[in-house]
DNA sequence: TTGGTATATCGGGAAAAGTCGATATATATT
DNA sequence: AATATATATCGACTTTTCCCGATATACCAA
């Protein structure tokens, strides 16, 4: 994964609400239907309403994360949950205290 | 200052490259004749030079820079000179490592 | 299989970023 | 004061990003 996606992934100011949110899933979307949402995270849906953005601009956003490996899908049913990605967050820290 | 605003300065690659050879000066700019360039920094020229784009452009990517606080500039006499801003990496890798 | 819900993808218009050449400004030299 | 050099700023054009509505796809339930 190229840096620079990376870090065009963070210059957005939504996208980086996103990954805040989901630091706390069960505080950040108290409305969250799926019992497991702890594990699998939170769903496109859940996001999109707190967020405000339309739909499709926010799982446009998520794939965008995604590609950038911070955070990660699930498919469940019709649902696709999304959550961080401890690991390419932790990548991304290594990259900015060594190579930066 | 934003966080925004510190990643969108660092999603170019020229400007990455910028940086990474602002690390070792000596290295990366072997012609620099200012003497005291290892405490002043490189002057935009030799910069412009090593990243083959136009001197309006690399004087532009040094303000953005310079506006995120990843490096800062000395005037001296007709020639400005910058240099990483070790102090500003060190925050954005507590930005990174608290706030992300 | 028909319809309903969740998400993804597509096409587009507006705003921002990338990049240039030309010009302005600041400083130094004569 | 006139000229030369280094850097900054301006105006313009192109490419990318932002964000939307419309449509397609995947899955579920009756």
């Amino acid at each position: 994964m190229d840096q620079v996606e990376i870090f065009k992934a963070l210059s957005n100011k939504t996208r980086l609400q996103i990954l805040n949110w989901l630091k706390e899933p069960a505080v950040n979307f108290p409305e969250q239907l799926n019992p497991d949402f702890e594990n699998t995270g939170v769903c496109v849906g859940q996001i999109q309403m707190k967020a405000g953005l339309s739909q499709s601009t926010i799982s446009e956003y998520l794939s965008i994360l995604q590609r950038a490996n911070l955070v990660t899908a699930t498919r469940v049913g019709q649902w696709t949950y999304y959550k961080r990605s401890e690991e390419g967050i932790k990548m991304l820290n290594k990259i900015i205290s060594t190579e930066l």
